[in-house]
DNA sequence: GTCTATATGTTGATAGAC
DNA sequence: GTCTATCAACATATAGAC
């Protein structure tokens, strides 16, 4: 791989844009370079292929949505800063990158092969500690008289899905529901605190969820 | 359009089979033609372009998507049966459809010119109507005690990211928490009914949400 | 490192025989 | 209605000059 140059940073900066909106099958390699202002040939100069080039995006993309996230999860924290640490981390990250998450369930779905490799154990986090860390202080937290009982995976999912599923569906959003860009914004702000409130109530009630299978 | 016979029947198999796979960007009318146990040459002279036949595709997953929960949010049903019949729907829906969810979402940001069309007053279902009879809805049960003030369009918004988000992220949890088809279908099934359950804890709660804007 | 020119392979779409 | 053969456009990738 190349030094970082003023050049390479060009590629990738318009890359990025390119295969964030259009996808690997979509993208073309003449509207990058002309993104980065340069021509085709030096784009293979830099980045053997496309498929390389989208690599390099890709891995970078994910990188930003899961780690973090399994990071917090598996911290000494506690549940409810958990929970609220996460809500932000997320709501900062897709404001600023509105598209990165569409890419990245394209991204996996469109290229599977090439991309399985990178997804293994030398990516950053570690999901499997991360569960039975959640599943003791769910344990402890449950014993207390605290939460209800719930599965921990159940409890993650759902964490992410309220946080990342309104960046999802914003182009349903805004042509079904006629959600203009700017009440995007204020529905997003609202929800940066709405939905660890949400998730917190909903924990704490009194219908007991489905017991964790054995994990 | 030509009239159902059983090429047709069978071209239009062929093509929800390719493009929920690959999206318009990539397909190719070839894989769709060999598909059918056809030719390329036949796929145009049932649909003239690849552009037709796709939004043949996209509009019929697109009505199975979204009107149903509209219809049933604007109906005259109890708040609970509303949230417990819309998580059976969508997830008897995308049991048999795991890949419904990512390829209205794709082909949304995809497409966006060619689709946005089809999406005006003419499709099913009244989402404004719908938001009104929830406002009403949700003042009442507040007045009764029953449920916390909340933003009829926050509470659509969960409830749909709750029970969909799992299928758009499944390629992840397969991938990254090695979970395999079968884990999957036990894990959905669970959600369920933990889904309305949770939902429905949630709403009890005693935290207050955001006050709905002016609507 | 950066360019122009070109090779090589696909792909959507049509012409025309049956 | 269904096929074979082919066109025209485009896209990735490389060769080679500067």
């Amino acid at each position: 791989m190349p030094h970082d140059s003023a050049t390479e940073i060009r590629i990738l900066d318009a890359a990025r844009k390119v295969f964030y909106q259009k996808g690997f099958g979509g993208a073309r390699m003449d509207e990058i370079a002309q993104e980065a202002g340069i021509n085709k040939a030096l784009l293979h100069y830099y980045f053997r292929s496309k498929q390389q080039l989208f690599e390099h995006i890709f891995n970078e993309a994910y990188d930003r949505f899961l780690p973090e996230m399994i990071r917090v999860l598996g911290s000494e924290a506690s549940l409810e800063e958990k929970i609220r640490s996460i809500s932000l981390y997320y709501h900062n990250l897709l404001t600023e990158n509105p598209l990165l998450p569409i890419f990245v369930l394209k991204s996996l779905q469109e290229n599977p092969d090439a991309l399985a490799l990178r997804l293994g154990a030398d990516r950053p986090g570690n999901p499997a500690r991360m569960v039975g860390m959640l599943m003791r202080q769910i344990g402890e937290a449950v014993e207390e008289g605290k939460y209800k009982a719930m599965d921990p995976q159940n409890l993650i999912i759902n964490i992410i899905a309220l946080n990342v599923f309104p960046f999802i569906i914003r182009p349903v959003l805004s042509r079904m529901m006629g959600m203009k860009d700017e009440d995007f914004i204020t529905f997003a702000d609202m929800r940066k605190t709405a939905v660890p409130n949400f998730i917190l109530d909903a924990i704490k009630g009194d219908t007991p969820d489905a017991l964790p299978p054995q994990v």
